[in-house]
DNA sequence: TTAGGTGCAAAGAGTTTGCTCGTAT
DNA sequence: ATACGAGCAAACTCTTTGCACCTAA
């Protein structure tokens, strides 16, 4: 079946090949942030004939393309995930490494208003958040996270 | 004289070589964000008998110190700047490459609200905006930049 | 005196690219 | 048929490191 990244490349008029298919396929079932490593073994698994080069080529070449985003949490390497619908940003876990997403839109008016205020617009921005689990308190109130948009890794 | 890093250096039983002291010198005497290469170039200048060996392990050295901080604003290379009073974030002119520094309490609290509201802890956070300089509005009523810190690049 | 710093060149990690061959359109 | 993609290995960029020598304390 056609993935949903292998329809935009066609859309967008990109020569699909059977790399292309199984890495738009990899990238349309992550719900993580890979990196190139990453996506090169999942592809790897589907089909042998893939190399980490067209790996590279083709996040850079989607990427340009507007259907992915790369992402730069530190540790030096690049980490991809599909162009979205609305603004969220990251909160990286420092003790697992897992990336949880979240929107405030208020948040980004405020971020508006501060370019604003230094005599700029405001053409981009980048938000992460570096949290560390907290401690169940005192009282058991078992509760699961009360907010996010659930994505994970 | 003594630099304000090479205080900072000393203070912490650092052992002083020439070198050291020439890029606490240049460090002291930065107001930007420089990059390895940069500081190299500096430092250079000052004393020929410093290899860029000698920076990375320096700037990796007053890093783990607390003395200085790393930054990444993209482009692969790591920029630093020495630790500082309070919190302050980074507007990078993305026409220019220029940062401007700024701070925003209130920002500070929102985040802080929205790691607990996912169930964690804030460590730490970045932000950086990316904007493009306004253009002066129909009217020519020159006012130089409305806020901010005011260190520069 | 000696623990630790320095220069140089080589090694690493992540990413890009030249070239030749292969294939989607 | 042909313009474009893929594989491989070499090249590149930024950063770290092994080793022999040097120096601050």
């Amino acid at each position: 079946m056609e993935s949903r990244i292998e329809r935009l490349c066609v859309e967008r008029g990109l020569k699909m090949t059977g790399q292309r298919r199984v890495i738009a396929r990899v990238l349309s079932e992550a719900s993580d942030h890979p990196d190139v490593e990453e996506l090169y073994r999942r592809a790897v698994q589907l089909d042998a004939r893939i190399s980490i080069a067209t790996v590279y080529r083709t996040v850079r070449l989607l990427e340009e393309r507007g259907i992915l985003e790369r992402r730069d949490f530190g540790g030096g390497r690049a980490r991809y995930e599909p162009t979205e619908h609305g603004h969220h940003h990251h909160l990286i876990d420092v003790d697992s490494g897992r990336v949880i997403e979240f929107e405030d839109p208020e948040h980004e008016r405020v971020l508006k208003a501060i370019a604003t205020r230094l005599g700029f617009d405001l053409v981009s921005h980048r938000l992460e958040l570096f949290g560390r689990r907290r401690e169940a308190p005192a009282e058991p109130a078992a509760k699961p996270a009360a907010n996010g948009a659930g994505r994970r890794s």
